[in-house]
DNA sequence: AATGTAGACAACCGCACATAA
DNA sequence: CTTATGTGCGGTTGTCTACAT
């Protein structure tokens, strides 16, 4: 039986024997997979090279861990995917001894479902309107949702319960920040959360040492002034210019490429121009989003609000060169405004 | 007990990209 | 510059198992 990337060659197909699997290993940890398309020969195997690799990759490799996911596991994926989307390879990085064949696994037959039958789109994990669920279908379930009309919407992660045995990471109450989400549909609005973001910490030089949730020392409880409308034409992307820092704390819109665009700056009721402190500090940070964004733009074309072809991994590694760990997402994210 | 169904997980497929020839 | 080859990735399918009817 040919086998398209191996062409002539008879290869066996399906699950892997024992047997095959000592001796893919024995060969690997002897002499190294080198090119994969000569390890099946080398190993004696009567598999193409592309299922040695995978099977190696997702199975074998001796640094991989097995069993359920944790609920941080399973926060970190949520937390993740919220940025990056599909990007499993992305997603699997953050998760050590995780591949990405698992990560996407265990997203489609868990969190998938657990986010859809609390409402959420798993693609944008924002609130899924009465109208698109019950044409899409999505969650299967026809339970009417008070929440739909309204924006923005408190969704407390912890509502759900696994409904599965195998879905072990149950989301953490103490862990789960409240989240702020909007209709897709609705106006983008930034508004400040009903209760602090946490971060999540771990202590790097113990692997074995719990995850501890922290609030972010940050936060500011949300004032009435605080919620600000921002209107805009564009309704297909569904970047979000917070994570990105495109939006700073004095309304400047950054657009990629190009140089940053100040909106109109309008003074609340009652607020007082700033003073040369305040005014010098807003500068600094605000050099500190342009150094950012002149990073991702480097590595950016003209079409990056189209964030399929947007470089993720790129922007992963640059919120990394800054100190943002995939574990300040929950804080990043949390300001999800969508169009 | 037999059959159907859904979930979990393993594996495959096709495409895109990088690199060497 | 073009082509061939190897690798990585995401989407999809296949298989096994547990549970329901």
């Amino acid at each position: 039986m040919g086998h398209r990337c191996c062409g002539k060659q008879k290869v066996k197909r399906g699950l892997w024997s024992p047997e095959e699997d000592e001796k893919l290993i024995k060969h690997i940890t002897t002499r190294g997979h080198g090119s994969w398309s000569s390890v099946p020969k080398h190993a004696g195997l009567q598999r193409c090279g592309k299922s040695c690799r995978l099977r190696w990759i997702n199975y074998l490799r001796p640094e991989l861990k097995r069993g359920s996911f944790t609920p941080e596991e399973e926060q970190i994926i949520i937390d993740v995917h919220r940025i990056l989307g599909n990007r499993w390879a992305q997603i699997a990085k953050h998760l050590p001894g995780r591949t990405d064949n698992e990560v996407k696994n265990f997203w489609n037959s868990c969190i998938k479902k657990k986010l859809m039958s609390q409402g959420l789109d798993p693609k944008t994990h924002n609130l899924i309107s009465s109208h698109q669920r019950s044409s899409n279908k999505i969650g299967g379930s026809s339970r009417p949702q008070p929440h739909d009309q309204q924006k923005p919407i408190s969704v407390n992660f912890t509502t759900v319960n696994s409904q599965k045995k195998n879905c072990s990471a149950e989301l953490n109450s103490s862990s789960s920040p409240i989240v702020t989400l909007y209709n897709a549909q609705q106006p983008p609005m930034v508004q400040t959360m009903a209760t602090p973001p946490t971060h999540q910490y771990h202590d790097d030089q113990n692997p074995n040492a719990a995850w501890t949730s922290v609030k972010d020392p940050t936060f500011h409880e949300p004032s009435a002034e605080s919620t600000l409308n921002i209107s805009s034409s564009s309704s297909s992307s569904s970047m979000n210019l917070s994570v990105f820092g495109l939006l700073d704390n004095s309304n400047c819109l950054y657009a990629a490429g190009a140089q940053p665009f100040e909106a109109p700056r309008i003074l609340l009721e009652g607020e007082q121009s700033m003073g040369s402190e305040e005014v010098l500090q807003q500068e600094k940070e605000k050099l500190l989003d342009m150094e950012m964004i002149k990073a991702i733009d480097q590595d950016m074309d003209a079409s990056l609000m189209e964030s399929s072809s947007f470089d993720f991994s790129f922007l992963e590694s640059t919120l990394m060169s800054t100190g943002v760990t995939s574990h300040d997402l929950n804080s990043m994210a949390d300001f999800a405004w969508n169009y």
